[in-house]
DNA sequence: AGCAGATGCTAGCACTGCTAGACATCCGAG
DNA sequence: CTCGGATGTCTAGCAGTGCTAGCATCTGCT
């Protein structure tokens, strides 16, 4: 896992073959296939990772804040400064398919617990009569457009803050 | 291009390999070649193709509207409702490497049209003191993120119209 | 009639994920 | 102290991928 996570950070996972991949642990390829089901499991595990990671990243940087405006705007930094250093495994948890289910009852822990972490913040400015999960839905898939297009570069990485600052003045209930 | 496209529709872009397509068309492969650099050309001209059709379906939604937000909350859900109807093409577009560039001056007409498309309803729900180009990139990351997600089963669609009314509601400056 | 260019094909390369079957090695029962 | 089975690993190979070199054929001009 460790070492695909590497390789794909290094090269990109195109280059996260399992011949690759076998060569860096010092194994043959079959031996993948007797931890793995395939290779999709492997990105699945990297995801779960990252999710983990990330789950701890926010809530480091929202406790690190005072009040709520604060936190939430922490809470997008972090996130988008995760996606930005981490593109391979966020990439792993959202555009990959790693066979992962995702809001069902059957979603993985680490993945719910992501979701909460935002859920956790968000929840306050949410505003009188939102439903929380739909606020941080939504808020969430503002994160995502913002991290894959700025990544794949659809939008100029200049004003990515300015970006950052309208979308928690527009859309947070302060 | 057209069959690329069907192909692509009826059984993902997986299904889409040089051999499947030339023999859909009754050609050999090499003629695929000499048409096309390669396979990554074949995803760049049918999301091309989808950019004019996208923006033509934008303005048609933004001109049956009277008001700005009634404008708004038809944009969004023609852009929403395009993607949902055309995964494929929406995949070229902007979840595929179609070597296309993006928020250059060398960008494809198709695709600064169709951000035009967007800019002209979204320009004037802007808001006092925020510039047009900004605000439409971050409404336009909101969708992607929701069409994204959506489509990925990671958010439940059942809440989308929800959604995209909360999404109007708190970024557009009526 | 003969040539040139366009147009198409067959065959093949290097790569992908994945698997069957053989081979070693070790451990515990008799 | 032997030996059967479990365990772990490997080599070799399959079917499929994008892409290309080189050869055939057909068309239209001179």
């Amino acid at each position: 896992m460790a070492t695909a996570r590497e390789l794909a950070e290094q090269h990109g996972w195109d280059a996260v073959t399992t011949r690759q991949l076998a060569e860096r642990i010092e194994y043959s390829q079959p031996v993948l296939y007797s931890h793995f089901r395939g290779k999709r499991e492997i990105i699945g595990a990297v995801a779960l990772d990252g999710a983990t990671e990330m789950a701890a990243a926010l809530r480091a940087a929202t406790a690190a804040a005072a009040g709520p405006r604060a936190r939430v705007t922490a809470l997008a930094r972090a996130y988008l400064d995760f996606a930005a250093r981490n593109p391979a495994v966020y990439d792993a948890m959202f555009q990959l398919d790693g066979g992962l289910a995702f809001a069902h009852e059957d979603t993985p822990p680490p993945l719910k617990d992501a979701f909460a972490a935002l859920l956790e913040t968000l929840a306050e400015v949410a505003g009188d009569g939102v439903h929380p999960g739909l606020f941080t839905e939504l808020f969430w898939a503002a994160l995502h457009g913002l991290a894959t297009l700025t990544r794949a570069g659809r939008l100029p990485p200049e004003y990515a803050e300015h970006r950052v600052e309208l979308l928690v003045d527009r859309l947070a209930v302060l």
